[in-house]
RNA sequence: GGGCUCUUAGCUCAGUUGGUUCAGAGCACCUGCCUUACAAGCAGGGGGUCACUGGUUCGAGUCCAGUAGGGCCCACCA
């Protein structure tokens, strides 16, 4: 035979296979008679790197989709990009400084230009990155959300929903970025603890020499922009200064006091700075008490030209040079260390900034409703069920979301002005919005040039929100057969980070478009965490190289290694021992493998050993195949793996092929080696998900095969639950071979000495079935029955049968004080069971079944008790 | 502040509707083995008052209440 490692080394394996899987189009899937079975892949960042989050998301999405495929389904997996439009935008504006071009000096077109480019370099690098896990995904479905189609659809549905009345235009306080100079939806703003400090400021009373209110805020910086300070209605503290005007320090600018139910009479001292351009609460104490707004601060977050003082000042050193500013006029009161949170943008990190600014926005209650019924009736099921609460309350107090974006890379909102006018109209183009802009002006002189577009994109995340819809343009090409066929699809596997800003919407857009929820189930994946619990992440250094590792260790190793720990909505506590370990069952296999194969053949028929080992092994094979299918049913992959896993190790390797492996150098029965072979064959095909290189190899190794033949293509066997007395037979053969194994350990009897085995048993008849297996496995010289105990012998008892062992010096004692401790063990036990059933409210309450129980629990127990006290009595 | 959720072996986790000798698995640990598939291995072993307190029940790791300590989500605080 061909000489094969001892070691296994998934290196040229794992690309060989990933370039013949690809070459032979394996991954490809087209509308046919079989069921479908569809997962589009949450599209990461065009500009994205392979993470430790990516490669969890994607092992669990590979494995499913790779099972599906062996079961009978119509796998298809879709991958593609997001443009990303904030991320991306960001990227590219640092990749142009860096060659000294600033986005300022560019225009819209020639920025695009820009992005196109870059994109057109380096966007998709992760798609590649994602075949080294060996993802089989269908690469020619591969769609990115700024494509041509997928644009058309993502405006499409803009104009659709403005047309239903459910998106308008309004000003509105908005969490602005100042970095990134746009304004972020209520989902990308993440609130930080921050220690800060509370400014206790006095304003001087106006007409009252010498009096003063005394305002506590966390911004001063904000000081110049107010336009009042209000206090409780009923705080007798105040009264004296109802309807006085207060003068604000710095600018001093007159403002009323203000009465307001809003300010708490406990916090600080009572009196609130009213500042309504800056603050959101502020801005509605102003609507109520029509108040003037006053901005003071920039889309940059500096301070305004129209502002007396500190212009061109960065709010945050103006937050400090106004505290020394106030201190030196003496208005500063006092300053405490305060603790509050801080909204955060997701994306640049920058302080949110709130903004009165006129944005797009959708009307979430009109859409929302079919969502939250589809996930409450459990028609989308979402995994674990946790988070459905945390999905509800979302849903029931859904607020507007801001669709605008002020970037230039995304889909430009179709909304044209009309000049000359306070007019607009919305159309998926510039020649319908023409027609619009006719019909609606009365002015059939209008030209292109009289409409204006809207300057500013839509927010990201609508056009994901299409994304299970239009990678298969459902809308663009409304009921062409892959919608019908692949849409709704059964699973989307994705984090819980992202329910609200994605999963949420998808689902609503489902509904909305389809008439039909986009997927079945929601698998959310946990967080990758070290094993200090920290998140993983590029500025703590703390992520291993998801490439390099593949490279040294294998990609299927790797993806054991994510799949080991981590239950769904479960963090992963990610360790590169737990790759080890998938490094060490790639080998074992792969050692396995090699046995096998190193196997002569003969012609002579299996013997009986052979036979029961096989007998056994098939319906274990079958008892294990209907718990994984379980577990794939409930999504517990975890626990998928670990049962793979053992049986394979424990089940296939320690016991099966230790029972039928031949004498060194003797050949094996043609049969046995053949029915042996289609064993492991079943093995691996029940392990290709989780490990699809070292499969496909050894499938490839063990015969040859036709072209075109695959083991990610082969179809596992259906298992039926195999109720097969070979089962519970092997379980004692098992404990009786541990037992003497344990035995002999304690005796310092080494293996390879053979011993006398002699059984007193009421049963003789497995133990003379299994003859040829425990004398294999058990090293005996001697295998025989006898009614009495032997005389110089050890002894071991297992369940009511009893062994002896003979052997030179036995320890009367020592044997007798071992059956005195079983006698008291099995004492206990039964004195529990009897207290149990002389419980006349036990036995008339508890089930039959459980009664019956009881009963037999007692009857072994006496019936070990009288083997061991006779055991005893004949020790003398 | 509101809601959700968790606490089982040194670590990471299983444990269905309450009922088998039910207290489990993997890793780690200990002991003995370089036995011609595999030392990335083989064989054997120890280890837990199921967070705490009480309740319901014939019976609680499992159900209920409270306590302590984690985690998540939402809201929001001048």
């Amino acid at each position: 035979m061909m000489e094969i490692a001892n070691k296994y080394s998934p290196k040229d394996i794992e690309d060989k296979w990933y370039q013949a899987w690809i070459d032979a189009k394996v991954f490809k899937s087209t509308p046919d008679d079989r069921e479908p079975f569809t997962i589009v892949i949450p599209p990461p960042n065009v500009t994205g790197v392979l993470h430790m989050g990516h490669m969890l998301n994607n092992t669990i999405q590979d494995v499913l989709i790779r099972r599906a495929r062996m079961t009978g389904y119509n796998a298809c997996w879709v991958p593609g990009t997001d443009h990303a439009s904030i991320a991306t935008e960001a990227k590219v504006v640092r990749m142009l400084r860096e060659q000294g071009i600033k986005k300022s000096d560019l225009s819209r077109d020639e920025f695009l230009k820009h992005a196109f480019d870059w994109k057109d370099k380096y966007g998709g690098i992760i798609l590649k990155q994602l075949r080294k896990l060996g993802a089989s995904c269908d690469w020619d479905r591969t769609a990115f959300t700024m494509d041509p189609e997928y644009s058309e659809s993502v405006l499409k549905v803009f104009v659709d929903l403005y047309d239903k009345g459910y998106i308008y235009r309004a000003n509105r306080m908005v969490n602005w970025d100042p970095v990134a100079q746009t304004a972020l939806s209520d989902e990308e703003v993440i609130f930080k603890d921050k220690d800060g400090l509370l400014y206790h400021v006095r304003y001087p009373i106006v007409g009252m020499e010498g009096e003063y209110i005394t305002i506590a805020t966390t911004r001063p910086e904000t000081i110049i922009a107010d336009t009042a300070v209000a206090v409780h209605p009923e705080d007798e503290r105040y009264k004296h200064l109802h309807g006085k005007k207060i003068k604000i320090p710095i600018v001093n600018r007159e403002v009323p006091l203000i009465l307001d139910d809003y300010v708490e009479m406990e916090f600080g001292t009572g009196a609130l700075k009213v500042t309504p351009a800056h603050d959101v609460n502020d801005y509605e104490i102003g609507i109520r008490h029509n108040l003037e707004v006053v901005g003071c601060l920039n889309a940059d977050g500096t301070i305004s030209d129209d502002m007396p003082v500190y212009v061109g000042m960065d709010r945050f050193a103006v937050r400090k040079q106004i505290a020394k500013d106030l201190d030196a006029a003496g208005y500063l009161v006092a300053k405490e260390p305060y603790k509050n949170s801080v909204g955060h943008s997701e994306r640049t990190d920058a302080v949110i900034e709130p903004r009165l600014s006129l944005q797009w926005w959708l009307d979430m209650k009109k859409v929302a409703g079919p969502a939250l019924e589809a996930v409450n009736s459990g028609d989308v099921e979402l995994i674990p069920g946790k988070f459905i609460n945390t999905y509800r309350h979302w849903m029931e107090n859904v607020k507007d979301w801001c669709l605008s974006r002020q970037l230039w890379w995304g889909h430009q909102i179709p909304a044209y002005y009309i000049k000359d006018t306070e007019e607009h109209v919305v159309a998926i183009n510039a020649e319908e919005a023409l027609e619009k802009a006719k019909k609606k002006t009365g002015n059939a002189k209008l030209t292109a040039k009289d409409l204006i577009q809207d300057e500013d994109v839509l927010d990201t995340w609508a056009s994901s929100w299409l994304w299970p819809i239009s990678v298969f343009n459902g809308l663009t090409q409304a009921g062409n057969k892959d919608i019908e066929y692949y849409y709704p699809t059964q699973v989307l596997v994705t984090a819980p980070e992202i329910l609200f800003f994605w999963v949420a919407r998808m689902i609503i857009a489902g509904f909305e478009y389809m008439d039909e929820r986009p997927f079945k189930h929601v698998y959310l994946t946990g967080i990758v965490r070290d094993k200090q619990r920290r998140k993983m992440s590029k500025s703590l250094g703390n992520s291993p190289d998801p490439l390099e590792m593949m490279a040294e260790k294998g990609a299927d190793s790797v993806r054991m290694g994510m799949l080991f720990s981590s239950p769904a909505g479960n963090d992963l506590l990610f360790d590169e021992s737990q790759v080890d370990q998938g490094m060490f069952f790639a080998n074992k296999i792969w050692n396995a493998f090699r046995l096998i194969k190193s196997w002569e053949t003969t012609d002579k028929k299996s013997s009986k050993r052979e036979k029961l080992a096989l007998t056994w092994m098939e319906a274990k094979i079958s008892e294990v195949g209907v718990e994984i299918d379980k577990y794939f049913e409930t999504f517990k992959l975890s626990e998928a793996i670990k049962t793979i896993y053992n049986l394979i190790w424990t089940d296939f390797c320690s016991w099966f092929l230790e029972a039928i492996k031949p004498d060194y150098g003797d050949p094996i029965p043609r049969e046995t080696l053949e029915k042996t072979n289609e064993l492991f064959e079943k093995l691996m095909m029940i392990l290709h998900p989780f490990m699809p290189f070292l499969t496909e190899e050894l499938y490839h190794l063990l015969e040859e095969r036709e072209e075109g033949d695959f083991i990610c293509l082969a179809q596992i066997p259906a298992f039926k639950k195999s109720r097969s007395k070979s089962l519970t037979d092997f379980e004692l053969v098992k404990e009786v071979i541990t037992g003497v194994r344990n035995f002999r350990a304690s005796k310092q009897i080494s293996p390879k000495e053979p011993i006398e085995l002699f059984i007193k048993t009421a049963d003789k008849k497995v133990f003379e079935k299994y003859e040829p297996i425990l004398a294999k496995l058990l090293n005996t010289s001697t295998y025989d029955f006898v009614e009495e105990k032997v005389d110089g012998a050890g002894s071991l008892r297992v369940q009511t049968h009893e062994f002896f062992i003979p052997l030179t010096g036995v320890d009367i004692e020592a044997e007798k004080e071992k059956i005195i401790k079983e006698i008291e063990y099995q004492e206990g036990f039964l004195t529990k069971v009897q207290k149990k059933l002389a419980n006349e409210r036990f036995v008339n309450n508890a089930p039959e079944k459980v009664v019956a129980l009881e009963k037999k629990k007692q009857a072994d127990a006496e019936e070990r008790l009288e083997v061991l006290r006779n055991s005893l009595a004949e020790l003398g």
